[in-house]
RNA sequence: GGGAGCGUGGUGAAGCCUGGAGUUCACGCCGGCCUGUCAAGCCGGAGGUCGCGGGUUCAAAUCCCGUCGUUCCCGCCA
C-alpha cells in the first residue's frame, strides 16, 4: 500500500470548489470553539485558516485539543449549514467534517497569544521569536523580506549582474564604524574583522573583470543600536565597471521598484528625483529629507537687507542668513510657540523667532514690532502666508539655520506612518564633513573619487564627491560612490585625508597595489534592506523585519548570545580577559 | 558617554500624581455544563516577592535614591 502523504491540501486554500473532496490537512489549532457536543477548530497554516469540525461522540480526542497543538485531520470539504458562513474569513463559505484527528505535537501552554489582539512587549516575542514567527505581523514580514529579496535576485540577474559572496571573515581597517572582531586561533594574538561592508572585495572583483557584480551581504557595525541600526544587517550591494553614477542609479531604481512591487503591488514611477546635497541642506536642513510634506526652508536674508531689526541685521551683518519655514495653521498657544523656542535653542539656535498671521494681515508676534511694513509684507509674500499661518525664522549662519530647521520642520510636519512613499537621490555630497571646530572629516569612505583633485586639495571645505544616497521618507536608505580607479588618485587621496603613504601601505598596501594592474573605471551602490523592507511594512523599527535580532545591547534573549566561554576556548585563542573584567564576571553568578 | 519613557499573576492594561489589606478589567490556564460557533457562551477555580536593592513613613506597587532590563533620542554609525 502507499505510503498516504501527510498533508494533501493547504488549510487556506480550500474553497467552494473543494466541495465534496476528502483532504489531509495538517497545521496548528488557532482555536478551538469546545460546545460539548460538537467542537469546532480553527486549523492554521501557513496559507491561512479553516474551520473544522469534529463530532466528539466519534473522536473524544476532540476536547484534548488546545491553543497551538500540530494536528492533523483528515475530513471532508463541506458546505457551511445555511447562516453559518463567515464571511470574514477566506475560506469561510467551506469547513470540514472531519473522521480522523492526530495529535502530532501537543503544545505548552503559551507565553503570550498567537492572535494579534495585543501586543506583547518585544523581550518576550525575542524570547520566543519562533511563537512570533506563527502571529500575522511576524508571519507577513517573513514573506515580504523573502518576496523583495527574490525580486531584488531576479531584477539584478536579468540584468547580467553575477551574485559572488565576498569573506565575513577578514582585515580590520580601523576608521569608519568600530569593527566586530573574531580572534584567530591559528595566528594567536591577531584578529579578523568582520566587513562593515564588502566594499573593497567588490572593487577587486571590477579588477578581476566581473563588470557587473550583486550580492545581498550582511555587513556588521559594532556601533550603538538605533530603531533602524543592529549590530549586523544586510545590504543589496552591487559594482559595475565601465559605467557612471547615472547608470548605478538607474538600476538600483529597478532593484528598488521590484522591490516595492512585490511587497506592495504598486508601480514605482522611476526615475526618481534628484537633488543634490546643497540643495538637500537648504530646502530641507537634512542630508535625508523627507519630502512627503512641503514645508520648505526659505530663505528670507533678501527681505531683511538693511532691517533696523538688530537681531536679524547682526546676523547677516556678519554672513549669517535669515532663513524659515511656514508650518501652516499650528493653532499653537503661546506656550506651545515658547516650546519651539527651546527646542530651537537646544538645537543650537540663539533664538527662534516666531510670527502668526491674524485674519486681518497683521502678523502677531513678539518681533514684529521691530519690523518695516515691508519687511512684514515680505514675508507674507516669500512664505504664501494665509491666515493662520505660523512662520518661524532663525537667524544665524546658513548651517546653524538649517540644523535647527530641519528638525523642527520634522516635529511639526512628518507624516505617522509610511502609507506614501517618497524617495530621492542626494547627489554631489561633500567630499568633508565641517565640524564645528573648524575640523575636516571625510564624509564618504576613503575610496570615493572626488569631482576634481584639486580642489580637494585646494578648497577641501567645498570639494564635492561623486557620491550619492538613496533617501525613502527621510531615512538613508544606502549610499554609493563612483570609484577611484587610478593608484595616483588614490594616493593623494589618502594624503589630503591625513592618512600617512606608510600609513596608507600597511593598511590598504594589498588594495593599492591591485589597484595598478589595469583597474576598469568602476562605480556602485549599497541599499539598507531592512531598512527598505521596514518602511514598505510600515514598521517601526527594523527588528521587526528581521527575524532573529538584537535588542539595544546587543542581546539575543532566545540563545542568550553573546555568551561566556570556557577558559580552554580563550586559552586556545591565546586570550587573557583584563582583571577589572574578570573581576566583574565573578561578581555576577556564573552563567547569569 | 548623556537625556527621556516603561517594568503590576502566563499575556495586555488600569491602579502610582494625591501612601492605607495584592484591588480591578480583558485574554490565557485548570475543572464543570453545553450540537453551529467563529474574540462561542454560562458556572467555578488556580495563579503575583508590583524587576531588584536601599531609604522615608505607623504604613510603600504608589514618595526618594541606586541598580538591572527594555524602548526612544543625542553622541557614535568613513
Amino acid at each position: 500500500m502507499a505510503k498516504e502523504p501527510l498533508r494533501t491540501d493547504y488549510a487556506g486554500e480550500l474553497s467552494a470548489a473543494r466541495i465534496g473532496d476528502t483532504v489531509r490537512l495538517a497545521g496548528w489549532v488557532a482555536k478551538r470553539r469546545d460546545h460539548g457536543g460538537v467542537v469546532f477548530v480553527d486549523l492554521r497554516d501557513v496559507k491561512g485558516i479553516v474551520q473544522v469540525v469534529i463530532d466528539p461522540d466519534a473522536i473524544p480526542a476532540a476536547h484534548e485539543l488546545r491553543m497551538e497543538y500540530c494536528i492533523s485531520v483528515v475530513g471532508e470539504v463541506r458546505a457551511r449549514m445555511d447562516g453559518t458562513e463567515n464571511p470574514d474569513m477566506p475560506t469561510g463559505a467551506v469547513e470540514v467534517g472531519v473522521a480522523e484527528v492526530t495529535i502530532l505535537s501537543a503544545s505548552d501552554p503559551l507565553p503570550f497569544m498567537i492572535d494579534d489582539r495585543a501586543d506583547t512587549e518585544e523581550l518576550i516575542r525575542l524570547e520566543y521569536r519562533y511563537l512570533d514567527f506563527r502571529r500575522p505581523p511576524m508571519a507577513a514580514a517573513l514573506r515580504a523580506r523573502g518576496a523583495a529579496v527574490h525580486a531584488m535576485r531576479t531584477t539584478m540577474a536579468e540584468a547580467g549582474f553575477l551574485e559572488v559572496e565576498t569573506p565575513t571573515l577578514i582585515a580590520s581597517t580601523p576608521e569608519g564604524a568600530r569593527d566586530m572582531l573574531v580572534p584567530s586561533r591559528l595566528r594567536q594574538g591577531d584578529f579578523y574583522a568582520l566587513p562593515q561592508s564588502p566594499q573593497l572585495f567588490k572593487q577587486l572583483l571590477m579588477v578581476g573583470g566581473v563588470d557587473r557584480y550583486y550580492q545581498i551581504a550582511r555587513c556588521y557595525r559594532d556601533e550603538d543600536f538605533r530603531s533602524d541600526r543592529q549590530l549586523e544587517f544586510t545590504q543589496l550591494d552591487i559594482e559595475g565597471s565601465f559605467w557612471t553614477a547615472a547608470d548605478v542609479q538607474a538600476m538600483i531604481e529597478k532593484a528598488v521598484a521590484a522591490s516595492v512591487k512585490a511587497v506592495r503591488g504598486v508601480e514605482l514611477p522611476i526615475p526618481l528625483p534628484k537633488l543634490t546635497y546643497a540643495e538637500a541642506m537648504d530646502r530641507f536642513g537634512s542630508d535625508k529629507p523627507d519630502l512627503r510634506f512641503g514645508m520648505e526652508i526659505v530663505d528670507v536674508s533678501s527681505v531683511f537687507a538693511g532691517t533696523e531689526f538688530k537681531g536679524f541685521g547682526g546676523a547677516l551683518e556678519s554672513g549669517g542668513v535669515v532663513r524659515g519655514i511656514n508650518a501652516g495653521a499650528l493653532g499653537f498657544s503661546r506656550s506651545g510657540l515658547d516650546g519651539l523656542v527651546s527646542d530651537a535653542q537646544a538645537l543650537g539656535a540663539k533664538g527662534l523667532a516666531w510670527l502668526v498671521l491674524e485674519e486681518d494681515g497683521t502678523w502677531r508676534s513678539p518681533i514684529a514690532k521691530f519690523l518695516s511694513e515691508a519687511e512684514l509684507a515680505g514675508l507674507v509674500e516669500r512664505f504664501d502666508a494665509r491666515p493662520g499661518d505660523t512662520v518661524l525664522l532663525v537667524a544665524d549662519m546658513a548651517k546653524v539655520a538649517g540644523a535647527v530647521l530641519g528638525p523642527i520642520r520634522l516635529q511639526l510636519g512628518k507624516p505617522e506612518g509610511h502609507e506614501h512613499l517618497a524617495f530621492t537621490w542626494v547627489t554631489d555630497f561633500p567630499v568633508f564633513d565641517v565640524h564645528d571646530d573648524g575640523s575636516l572629516a571625510p564624509a564618504h569612505h576613503p575610496f570615493t573619487q572626488p569631482v576634481s583633485l584639486d580642489d580637494m586639495v585646494e578648497r577641501p571645505e567645498t570639494a564635492i564627491a561623486q557620491a550619492y544616497d538613496l533617501v525613502l521618507n527621510g531615512s538613508e536608505l544606502g549610499s554609493g560612490s563612483v570609484r577611484i580607479h587610478d593608484p595616483e588618485v588614490q594616493a593623494k587621496v589618502f594624503e589630503v585625508l591625513g592618512i600617512s603613504h606608510e600609513e596608507a601601505q600597511s593598511r590598504f598596501g594589498w588594495f593599492i597595489k591591485a589597484l595598478r594592474y589595469g583597474t576598469p573605471p568602476h562605480a556602485g551602490f549599497a541599499v539598507g534592506v531592512d531598512r527598505l523592507l521596514a518602511i514598505l511594512l510600515e514598521r517601526d523599527s527594523i527588528r521587526d523585519v528581521i527575524p532573529f535580532p538584537k535588542t539595544q545591547r546587543g542581546i539575543d534573549p532566545l540563545t542568550a548570545s553573546p555568551t561566556r566561554v570556557t577558559d580552554l576556548q580563550l586559552r586556545e585563542l591565546g586570550i587573557d580577559l583584563r582583571p577589572e573584567v574578570k573581576a566583574r564576571l565573578t561578581e555576577q553568578a556564573p552563567g547569569d
